[in-house]
DNA sequence: ATCGTGACCTGGA
DNA sequence: CTCCAGGCCACGA
């Protein structure tokens, strides 16, 4: 008996976890695609206590901007973005418009 | 069980 | 782009 445990932190973590390497998603992107256009504030916070398996360096604010609480900082962030390849400018921020991705590309 | 905090967003001006 | 205010869900103590 089992009804679906959809809860929006496991949408969240399975969106997250869907998210393709050099593509990035904002935070209200994936709050709304689990159903709380408003509840990016959340996303945020299963990322500081969510599981470390994801990708959360694929998550990013809607200006392209870093995490602030991030382990390491915005400069942690940056390291690990650029690991996977991505190219992030000398104000912490990556080109969104270029790195956003939807599930429905 | 309650309370407070958090890696944010949207909308209007 | 900036500033102001409200909102959402989950976790820790």
């Amino acid at each position: 008996m089992n009804k679906t445990p959809s809860r929006f932190r496991d949408r969240v973590y399975d969106t997250v976890a869907s998210i393709p390497t050099l593509r990035v998603m904002t935070y209200g992107q994936i709050a709304a695609l689990c159903g709380s256009p408003r509840g990016a504030r959340q996303v945020g916070g299963l990322a500081h206590h969510g599981p470390s398996e994801l990708p959360w360096h694929r998550v990013v604010n809607r200006l392209g901007g870093l995490a602030t609480g991030y382990y390491g900082g915005k400069v942690g962030h940056k390291k690990d973005l650029e690991l996977e390849g991505f190219v992030v400018s000398d104000d912490y921020k990556i080109n969104i418009n270029k790195y956003i991705f939807w599930p429905d590309e």
